[in-house]
DNA sequence: GCTTGAGTCTGTAGTCGCTACAGATGGCAT
DNA sequence: ATGCCATCTGTAGCGACTACAGACTCAAGC
């Protein structure tokens, strides 16, 4: 078996982790500092779950600390259940949030070239979109979540 | 008037942009940079317009590059209308498949947490979801736009 | 005239999550 | 002995800001 003695390409093939990135996670404190053969990592099974489980997470969007706080969870049992629900049920919020912005965004932007395929006498529609000003608090939308501005 | 002599915290204030930010758009080339009334930047009206166009179009979720390219083909007239819709088009596919994917996500996750909410006799059920291998080739979601995952 | 406070200046470093090098080793097969 | 690939460390870059530190200017109030 290769279970044992894991070098650091293999882990990034079986995860689909680059290996920078496994080093870069190593360096954070995302994940422990294996054992060496020599100069050289030597992972072993526990490894690429555990890798997986990050990679995982990311897919889901959770961000490393959340990634980093799961981890610290997934070892506790089942006390820490609710917890882990709560972290997830706010990043589904957020998720949501970005969500509706882009939506948002989908909604002008295809309005706009749809402008543009129409008529075209007084200058590009789109241009003139973005070039007038719209009524409301410029500042109102620095405050949202998710928001292509301010963050 | 106050239309001549702008310094840089009214421009703020009537567009909405961080004082740092404006800065920082002349740094990167995307403002010009104003006359200076001693050691003071001294705006004027069309910067206001030209600002608050930067600001539309980031609002949008243009990337810099891309406002860029916008401010440039706003100036030239109607010749340009046609590679300004075919910007916005491409970036509204983009955005399009940013939504696709935290749609995803969102599914997954409200997945998730009604597992969560529904039973938990043997470990958390999220946790479990993120422990588990799933099939298909790992390194397949790295390719896709707006994963996550490498970008 | 002197102080105080607000505004502005430059320059640099931090954020997030990687990614991409450069240049040095290590180990294995031919 | 000679390639060649894998791995090592360390550093710098990305995008789009944001957050300082520390200096300066200017107008108003006393």
């Amino acid at each position: 078996m290769a279970d044992t003695a894991i070098p650091i390409g293999e882990l990034s093939r079986r995860t689909g982790c680059n290996i920078e990135t496994i080093r870069y996670y190593e360096r954070i404190g995302l994940l422990p500092a294996p054992p060496r053969r020599g100069r050289y990592r030597s992972y072993g099974a526990e490894d690429v779950g555990r890798l997986g489980f990050v990679r995982r997470a990311r897919e889901l969007g959770f961000t490393l600390d959340e990634v980093r706080a799961l981890l610290g969870l997934a070892v506790g049992g089942e006390a820490s259940c609710a917890e882990v629900r709560d972290l997830a049920a706010a990043h589904l919020k957020n998720v949501r949030a970005r969500i509706a912005d882009l939506r948002r965004m989908e909604r002008a932007l295809a309005e706009s070239v749809r402008a543009c395929d129409a008529g075209h006498d007084a200058g590009c529609p789109l241009i003139q979109a973005l070039s007038a000003e719209r009524s409301g608090d410029p500042r109102a939308s620095r405050a949202r979540v998710g928001s292509p501005l301010g963050r």
